[in-house]
DNA sequence: ATTTTACTTTAAAAAGC
DNA sequence: GCTTTAAAAAGTAAAAT
């Protein structure tokens, strides 16, 4: 009796030792981030959910917390790149994206719920670059019409949106380079000169010669 | 009904498990395989390439092997039947003939039609689609169960699949799906 | 700056860690 | 869970030219 009842107690341990490492690693990443405290709630609740259904089995803590994280930005809409929060979890990005998966599946989170409009990815980039709104409305009509256009599917949002940004840049006379619109978003700079070769070329767009 | 006229698919590749019911000195193995790998540090089997039929094998010290890289059934048993020759070549003695199990089939295919990939991720149930990680639309099927990896271009990937058969519904129920949800007919305009 | 090579995703088995 | 094997899809990354 008495084995048993020790032995709930350690569980219970270990469960609660657990969780107080996950919250500590989960504030330490949203503080890194700056992250609002509305994003580091619900990822709690997506975590606690997630334990709640057993689905940490056989993931490190970190990576399901860090996958939380991101997660909770894209249901709260708060845009914020995987390798944002791959920086400084200490887990590679390759597995918090395979527990952000895991547990989307799993805790009925749909592409729906979990949609961020590039627009806000936009504004985002756009404010690390200093862009004004002229040039963000003008990224965000190029999306729109590439969108129209079906150029969109299956291709990076970051790497598209850094593209748009950089062709507005340039419409609007408020010129990035190529290497600051891919450092913002997180993509290579051949990913958006790819995508800007595309879009220039299928939309018609007449940029400046630089 | 589900119009499967435009639909194909192609074999790229099979997996099989096999018995030989043999136990195997995998030391003396290695003499019978030319171009072979073995380092029981990080693999416990053998790994053996064929160039004809062109397959891959890990042959194990229990007498099972894995065939990979496959075409056709045919390829898999005619790779079974030339390493059991060169078993017998050095001595192995069989209990009885090979058990083959095929294990998973891979196809690549093409439905024939564009897809606008937010709509299909928007309005198909269960599928994935994290475009930031992969291109493609993830769909799980149940019953046969296979995994069926959807491209805007229209082509597919198909894994998972026991049989040709298996795969084959699996694509199916896939359209099946996609037409239930109106994601066949809103023929994306222009271009 | 462009080309080549490599890796992302899916599935499954083998023996052992 | 991981290790190894094969193959496609289309995109992106890294390395080479």
């Amino acid at each position: 009796r008495l084995r048993k009842w020790q032995s709930r107690l350690r569980v219970s341990d270990a469960a609660e030792r657990n969780l107080a490492f996950a919250l500590s690693e989960l504030d330490r990443i949203t503080a890194q981030l700056k992250l609002p405290k509305h994003v580091e709630e619900e990822a709690a609740r997506l975590y606690r959910e997630a334990v709640r259904k057993g689905l940490i089995r056989g993931r490190s803590i970190e990576s399901v917390i860090a996958a939380c994280v991101y997660a909770a930005c894209r249901l709260l809409k708060v845009p914020r790149t995987l390798d944002e929060i791959s920086d400084i979890a200490r887990v590679e990005k390759k597995e918090i994206g395979r527990s952000y998966r895991f547990i989307a599946r799993n805790l009925n989170l749909t592409p729906k719920k979990l949609f961020v409009k590039p627009t806000d990815y936009v504004n985002k980039f756009a404010d690390e670059l200093g862009l004004s709104e002229k040039v963000r409305r003008r990224a965000i009509e190029i999306l729109e019409e590439a969108y129209r256009r079906g150029l969109t599917s299956g291709k990076s949002p970051a790497g598209l949106v850094a593209a748009a940004l950089y062709i507005a840049s340039l419409l609007e006379g408020e010129k990035r380079t190529q290497r600051e619109v891919a450092e913002v978003a997180r993509v290579t700079e051949v990913t958006v000169r790819n995508r800007y070769k595309e879009l220039v070329e299928k939309l018609g767009i007449k940029v400046p010669i630089t | 009904m589900v119009d499967m006229s435009k639909v194909k698919l192609r074999i790229e590749n099979i997996v099989a498990s096999v018995d030989l019911f043999a136990q195997l000195d995998l030391e003396k193995v290695l003499d019978i395989c030319p171009n072979s790998k073995y380092n029981p540090e990080e693999f416990p089997g053998i790994i053996c390439r064929f160039d004809d039929p062109k397959v891959a094998l890990l042959i194990f010290s229990s007498g099972k092997l894995v065939v990979t890289g496959a075409k056709s059934v045919q390829d898999i048993e005619r790779a079974v039947a030339k390493l059991v020759q060169k078993l017998k070549g050095i001595g192995v003695k069989f209990k009885r003939a090979p058990q083959i199990d095929i294990q998973n089939m891979v196809f690549s295919g093409d439905i024939g039609r564009e897809f606008n990939l937010d709509n299909v991720a928007l309005t198909l149930p269960n599928c994935e689609y994290e475009p930031e990680q992969f291109p493609g639309v993830i769909y799980r099927v149940k019953e046969p169960r296979a995994v069926i990896l959807l491209f805007s271009s229209g082509k597919i990937v198909c894994s998972g699949a026991k049989s040709e058969a298996d795969a084959w519904e699996a694509v199916r129920k896939l359209l099946r799906e996609l037409e239930k949800y109106g994601l066949m007919e809103e023929e994306e305009e222009e271009l």
